[in-house]
DNA sequence: CTGAAAGCGCTTACAG
DNA sequence: CTGAAAGCGCTTACAG
């Protein structure tokens, strides 16, 4: 920029007011500079300006994983919303590593981003405090923030549950056996409840074996599932906590003899397609995404309210496997 | 930093020695920069940082639709590079939009990242000549950039077409339809030019209607689907030129009363519990963003090689639609 | 309409 | 072991 001034024999706020486009300088004065800046193949750097001025003109994003299929729309929105904003994003994936979150979104800060959209991984967000307090702005989804009071934006993971497993009920099934994530993950700690509340509503127990939670691994789906489809009690139907068990879940029940319903919580694509079709109970990832980056240039703008909690509902779509009768025994 | 030095006592370079962990300090004057630093909750601004030092640690990566199920493990290579190289993503879509791949590239530029990954929707990219002559970085992927000399990392489009349809005639398939993405998008005209070469080298012709090319809609999928179906001389088989063409496919032929056997190009999560599963070339699009961001690294690690041109083999995955039988007509 | 000075928050190069 | 000065590339607040 100096040298640009000193090849055009202006000032350097007369280069600067040309390459912001600001008013007050003469046609002639402005072509000088221009060509100053294209002889020298002169670019702005845009981290000096940002030093100088209080914002970045970016945002954060921290999620699990960005390339989960449940994840990937959820990020588009986001970055809808920041380009709508004239933001930059960056992206980075905690791979559900608490710690990795931490550093992530640290290192995102010392950037000095304005805000930050978090799918956090772990359970003590008290790390944020000081950035809070500087006057980022941070909106959780799709679980909740511990420890701290910010803005989050949830999926109704109970209510959806107790949906799915009263239209298991209501088509006749009594025994009904559920796979979930592991236990700590807000989520899962959410439908296995929402899944409870449907059982007690219809006055029907729950045998010992007809909960499982742990990790999403095939290898654990199928064999709680053979457990589950054995025994003298065997289920009838299943309900599984997320995508992961739920394409499991399919794979097993194509080999399996004695057909069993199944409504999985998180729609997919093909979801349709798979004979029978998949019934699930669907969250809206790119609502969840445009909410929240809504809720953080809200705060951006200036908004300031208490933090607020939204709650997006889950959609039972009926397919096919969710409707299918239970097997006398 | 200022205020942190004032409350410490001590000079700015000493609170910067603390704050980076460099040798010097004693451990009394460390621990009351330490205090100091909790005291006044400071955290260091590494905007200002990266201003005096060269590299901002950080790169951006410009795709086509950060949701696609294709392009989302290809971010999650890049972005996995990146985190063992200490560097932050940033990420945005194009859209398929030149002029926003443009803007979102310039203004990344701006912040002056070290490196680009470009899935590039233009085909001219001359725009990026002065930042390359500034030094940054820049690796294209999926697509060859225009006019511009730089690492690029393809798949074997061609390659990967020919194998499907000579696949398709060893089946004995005589005519065969090809429906794909719009002209002038690389990878389209790639795999056209697989198909035809193919088609040639079995000595068979091909009929003026049996390539289409056009946007992916299902729409447009479905009537040229039942174009080719229809008429004297019918196709008996099917290959598609991406994975959304493919899916749009998979549900016509699912309600086709004649069998066609089906190849898609890029391989898509549950193909394979399809009845029948669908048989596809598969790119490897991990491995795509992980070469990508290693060429990237080796030239940010002060690599100075010409442009270097990789090409990634597609590979045919067998599943049964490949394999019906042409239908008698 | 135009520009010189001060400063954003750090680091580099140097001197004590 | 420690610190004062200069500077990274821009903008703000002011004066001409």
């Amino acid at each position: 920029m100096k040298d640009v001034a000193a090849r055009a024999g202006v000032g350097l706020k007369t280069v600067s007011r040309v390459v912001n486009g600001e008013p007050g300088v003469t046609a002639e004065t402005e072509s000088r500079v221009r060509s100053a800046i294209d002889a020298l193949g002169f670019r702005r750097n845009d981290s000096a300006r940002i030093l100088r001025k209080g914002r970045t003109a970016s945002i954060g994003l921290v999620l699990e994983d960005l390339a989960d299929p449940f994840y990937s729309p959820l990020s588009r929105a986001v970055e809808d919303r920041a380009r709508a904003n004239a933001s930059l994003l960056f992206t980075g994936s905690s791979a559900e590593v608490p710690e990795r979150e931490q550093e992530l979104v640290l290192a995102l800060c010392a950037r000095r981003v304005d805000g930050l959209v978090i799918i956090p991984a772990g359970d003590d967000h008290r790390y944020l405090e000081p950035e809070l307090a500087a006057g980022v702005a941070v909106v959780f989804v799709d679980r909740p923030a511990g420890h701290i009071d910010a803005d989050t934006v949830l999926t109704d993971n109970a209510g959806g549950s107790r949906d799915a497993v009263a239209h298991l009920i209501a088509h006749g099934h009594r025994r009904i056996g559920f796979i979930g994530d592991q236990v700590g993950i807000h989520t899962a700690d959410e439908r296995v409840r929402g899944y409870r509340q449907a059982m007690e509503a219809a006055g029907l127990p729950i045998a010992a074996g007809w909960v499982s939670m742990g990790p999403t691994t095939p290898e654990r789906v199928r064999v709680e599932m053979a457990r589950m489809l054995g025994g003298s009690e065997p289920v009838t139907a299943f309900f599984m906590g997320n995508n992961r068990v739920t394409v499991t879940a399919v794979r097993v029940l194509a080999d399996c003899p004695r057909p069993a319903a199944l409504i999985g919580f998180d729609d997919f694509e093909l979801a349709d397609l798979l004979r029978p079709g998949v019934t699930v109970v669907a969250q809206d990832p790119i609502r969840l995404g445009r909410t929240a980056a809504d809720l953080l240039f809200r705060r951006l703008d200036g908004a300031d309210e208490p933090p607020r909690r939204v709650e997006l509902p889950a959609r039972l779509i009926t397919r096919g496997s969710g409707e299918i009768a239970p097997t006398v025994v």
